[in-house]
Formats: structure tokens, sequence, C-alpha cells
DNA sequence: GCGACAG
DNA sequence: ATCTTGTCGC
């Protein structure tokens, strides 16, 4: 049973946390995270670790963990984020910027999944997800590279994000500690090809690789 | 009341 | 997210 209302008052305070400014230095190295679900009430959750800006796979962390809470849209945090913290824990070498499936402030109280994780563990994250949840926007052209802001009235909140050519953009915004052109540089600069950033791309790999095997 | 709705 | 085969396009 979940009680909405607290969850979405805790959102509401947390946010006010939430700090948008440049990356003080080039990340070394970056990780991504995802989960899978083996079975109805378990997660398996993924970490992975990259050099950067070559994006060698250094490391890769895995787990599961039962899950209490349905996803509702607007609380993906509450429902993913403990198998998350679980996973993290687990590295052994420290990441310098976090990526995540799913928004960050792109969100209907700026906390989505990344903004929530970037306090948690106070590191700076990006949330890059699939599709759209909030926000005002317009469809960026064809070309990789090209983008649309994503507009909360006045408010640039994030940004529509072509990573590949004739390809469904990616809603990438600002989980915390980052700035919105550091957004668009690092997620277009972890994209070697694909359309997801390599480490969610990899992170989302494993999960679901592992996920026949447990 | 109606439509939208990350994973 | 998950359930699932073939199939259209570069």
């Amino acid at each position: 049973m979940v009680n909405m209302s607290n969850l979405i008052k805790l959102q509401r305070e947390l946010s006010s946390k939430v700090v948008l400014k440049k990356m003080r230095d080039i990340p070394k190295l970056v990780a991504g995270f995802d989960l899978s679900f083996p079975s109805k009430g378990i997660a398996l959750a993924v970490g992975v670790v990259l050099k950067y800006p070559e994006l060698d796979l250094i490391e890769m962390k895995w787990i599961t963990s039962k899950v209490d809470i349905p996803y509702i849209p607007g609380l993906l945090s509450f429902r993913e984020g403990p198998a998350i913290k679980k996973v993290y824990a687990m590295l052994e070498s420290v990441p310098d910027l976090l990526f995540f499936d799913g928004q960050g402030i792109a969100h209907p109280r700026k906390l989505g999944l990344a903004a929530h994780m970037a306090l948690t563990f106070d590191k700076p994250s990006i949330g890059v997800a699939k599709s759209h949840l909030f926000g005002r926007y317009k469809m960026p052209s064809e070309k990789r590279g090209d983008f649309e802001y994503i507009c909360n009235g006045n408010e640039k909140i994030g940004v529509v994000l072509r990573t590949k050519d004739g390809i469904k953009p990616l809603f990438v915004s600002p989980g915390s500690f980052v700035n919105l052109s550091d957004c668009v540089e690092y997620t277009l600069k972890t994209c070697n090809g694909y359309k997801l950033p390599e480490p969610t791309r990899l992170a989302d790999f494993y999960s679901k690789k592992l996920k026949k095997e447990v």
C-alpha cells in the first residue's frame, strides 16, 4: 500500500535541494544504472562504471531486491531507488557522473529519478528517458546532435536530443550538480554509434542478460 | 470531466 | 517494465 501524498510531499521538500550548475571538472569515470524485473515483486539492478572519455567498461555489479511500490508515473524513484542504492553501494570505483533511465528535473515536482538519485549520492547526474513525462517541447530535426528545449512555462528544464540520425530522440534533463549544456555534451559524448549513452546501454544490456540467467 | 502518464 | 514473431528499412 502506498501513501502517494506523503511521497509527493517528500519530493517537494527534496526538489528544493537540486542545484543546477556546470560541472567543475571533466569526469574520469561515468556510471550507468538500469533495472529489469525477473518476476513480479523482484527487481534486478545493474550498475556499470566506464572510463571517460574512452568509455571502456571497468566494472559491473548487480543485485536482486524486493520491490514494494508499483509503478506510478511521477513516483518512479521510490520504486527503483532502493535497488539502485544497493548496487551503488557495491561499486568499488567512485564515478564522477551518473546516468539514469528516466527524467531528471523534467518532472512535475522537479524530482525525477536522476534528480532524486543525485541528491541521494551527492553526485552529478543526468536523466536520459526514452519517452516524455513532463514539459512542452517541439521535435528536433532528424540530425544527430540537434535538440529542442523542454519547457515548463519560460523555464528550460531539459532537452529533446537526437543522438542518432533519424532515430527517435531522447528526453534528457539534469539530475543535480550539472546544467543543461553538460547534459547535451556528456550525453552526446557517451553515445558511441548507438541511440543510448554507453553507461545506460550497457546497464540495460546486462540487466536483461542476467534476468534470463537468474 | 478529459487527456497525459519516466520505467 | 513485460508479454512476443515477423518484418520493414538501411
